[in-house]
RNA sequence: CGGGGUGUAGCUCAGUGGUAGAGUGCUGGUUUUGGGAACCAGAUGUCGCAGGUUCAAGUCCUGUCACCCCGACCA
């Protein structure tokens, strides 16, 4: 390929509505172009790059029996209406021209399992794995950070289909086995780990996290057990009940004028966030109001909190938290409140007491409170949201040490929520009627595309780890008006695409400082100039990523050294496993 | 949906109620030719849209749309 031919429309500055250094670059570059938000077309280098990692995909899934299939984006309301996911808030709904129902695709679970119970009815026609990559739409409330999150993107899904729980649980491995050569081929660094299941359900699921310090999610690790999980889902070990407890205090209410946040609290009375108690009211799913406490320094997480209610709960309406409390938002207490409510406590409450609460009144808290002693907790729970330094849930010796990542991959063990819902069954051996065991298996092509770029940039631009890059290596011409120059590295071009590398030569009639920048701010891994030294049979050759600049190689060498290089760096990013 | 911000040339942005601007990019020319060259000449606008105030609106007022950020949400 030549770049005089190809479109590529880089851009000096920095678009204007592009904050995150991915979609900055991949604005610059004229990998993608923005038509709404959250919809992106993907031009010629941007589709090079989708195209690379699409077909990492295929290979690791084909690997083991994977299918590829294509289902339609156009859904009709009744296959939704099957498992209830007609109302689910993110679709994008249409009607035809009869007024009949759609949904544009947002993930195909129904769709396949509408195709899986037509066709298999028999425990011999099983494991099977089907997939597809594809488009995906997404109303989302808040599209952001370039292909981050989009309302259309793409992603691969896979579809397990299996007769028993064994079988699920080989796949789901198999599975989690490719996700990591997948991820090992991208050049990008990535952490398995366990997370919130959501409305999906399911007994066992993973998220892939891309470690980059821009990363959205939190995710904690152990380094003694490999224990590795979403700050939103990790374990906190209970309490070691063998610390003393302090003698409870006689409790008593003072005046705390003005401060209704716990930072505010904690300067006034001059004790530290650890000894107050956060009390935060949630409203159920059935509209009943419970009071959940939590360390003054710590955070209630919701997920947790609705496993341990035992059904979804959110934060409380102001208007709530006034009726029951009877003061205003920021002095809710677990004692004497204007309405008996039901309380949850964290188990780190069993730690410690004489702790500062609300004190159900306005401009006032309540001191020396221990729980057990001044209330009663109907409830003990782990319900607040894990940190960096807290004991390792799943090994005595072990703590947990944060880093940031994005989510592209998220794998379920689905079991029968789908199958069940939609009538998906079998005949056994031994001649049963048994509902499919599915799993499902996402991996979100466009956003590790953006990852990849949030893991490897640089002031320059991208630095593409070598299998995703647009082109494996680029032979730039300083200048254009040596006939030798162009002649010799047009044969270069040609000898490196026999040799089978992806090679770009950029013969634009523009300086070479333009051509050094541009290919730079692409990425392209490899990087050859033909320039002023080939009147002495020289050419020079390095990495775009490397620091040591381009090495002086003999002309007659060049194609060969390239392809070594080109070899090597694609060596570098052999799967680990 | 709540809060904040921005809409002016392809892009980045100035613009005091009184003639629509700069840089960059683009076109032509001359000179240059190894890290976004210099000079000369040129083309480029529904000032987001719709109302309103005014002798006069890019500028003031009202509404509306779009985009970005924070939050909520995120199967």
């Amino acid at each position: 390929m030549k770049t005089s031919k190809l479109f590529f429309p880089t851009l000096r500055e920095i678009p204007r509505e592009a904050e995150l250094t991915s979609h900055q670059l991949l604005l610059r570059g004229g990998f993608v172009k923005s038509v709404a938000a959250g919809v992106y077309s993907y031009l010629p280098l941007g589709w090079r790059v989708h195209e690379k990692i699409s077909q990492i995909v295929r290979e690791e899934v084909n690997s083991f029996d994977g299918q590829e299939i294509h289902m339609p984006v156009l859904v009709p309301k009744e296959l939704l209406d099957e498992t209830g996911r007609s109302a689910v808030p993110v679709l994008f709904a249409l009607k035809d021209k009869n007024q009949r129902d759609f949904f544009l695709g947002f993930t195909h679970e129904e769709v396949v399992t509408d195709i899986v119970r037509s066709f298999v009815n028999s425990w011999k026609q099983m494991p099977l794995y089907l997939y597809q990559i594809q488009t995906k739409e997404r109303d989302e409330p808040r599209p952001r950070g370039g292909l981050i999150r989009g309302r259309e993107f793409t992603m691969f899904d896979g579809y397990s289909f299996d007769i028993s729980e064994a079988a699920l649980d080989t796949i789901y491995r198999e599975n989690y086995r490719a996700y990591g050569r997948i991820f090992d081929r991208c050049g990008v660094q990535y952490l398995a780990v366990e997370a919130d299941p959501g409305a999906i359900g399911g007994s066992e699921n993973h998220e892939f996290m891309i470690l980059t310090p821009s990363g959205e999610d939190t995710v904690l690790s152990c380094s003694t057990c490999g224990y590795a999980a979403n700050a939103e889902r990790a374990e906190v070990p209970s309490a070691s009940s063998d610390d003393a407890k302090a003698a409870p205090l006689a409790s008593e209410v003072v005046s705390t004028p003005d401060a209704h946040t716990v930072e505010q609290v904690a300067a006034f009375l001059k004790v530290s966030e650890q000894q107050i108690i956060k009390t935060i009211l949630c409203t159920t799913a059935d509209g009943k109001t419970v009071a959940a406490l939590v360390r003054g320094d710590r955070d209630l997480n919701l997920p947790k909190f609705s496993r341990v209610v035992g059904g979804p709960v959110e934060l409380a309406e102001p208007g709530e938290v006034v009726r029951v409390t009877g003061a205003p938002v920021g002095y809710a207490g677990p004692v004497s409140l204007a309405v008996q409510l039901p309380i949850y406590a964290d188990n780190e409450l069993m730690e410690g007491g004489n702790f500062v609460v609300g004190a159900n009144v306005a401009d006032a808290h309540r001191i020396n409170v221990t729980p057990g002693h001044d209330f009663k907790v109907d409830h003990w729970g782990d319900i607040r949201t894990a940190v960096a330094g807290d004991r390792c849930p799943r090994c005595p010796a072990g703590e947990l040490a944060d880093a940031r990542g994005i989510e592209v991959g998220h794998i379920f063990k689905l079991g029968v929520k789908y199958s069940k819902a939609m009538n998906a069954s079998f005949q056994s051996e031994t001649g049963e009627k048994v509902t499919i065991l599915m799993g499902c298996y996402g991996l979100g092509v466009s956003r590790t595309m953006a990852a990849a770029i949030e893991a490897h940039n640089d002031a320059n631009g991208i630095a593409w780890p070598i299998n995703i890059a647009p082109f494996e290596a680029a032979i730039v011409i300083a200048n254009m008006k040596d006939e030798s120059q162009i002649s010799f590295a047009k044969e270069l071009h040609d000898s490196l695409a026999a040799l089978g590398v992806d090679v770009l030569l950029d013969d634009r009639e523009e300086r070479a400082g333009v051509k050094f920048k541009d290919m730079d701010l692409i990425g392209i891994p490899v990087q050859v100039v033909v320039g002023k030294g080939l009147v002495d049979g020289k050419v020079e050759i390095g990495l775009r990523a490397s620091a040591d600049g381009r090495q002086v190689v003999a002309a007659g060498d060049a194609a060969t050294y390239t392809a070594a290089l080109v070899a090597a760096e694609k060596a570098r990013l052999a799967p680990k496993q």
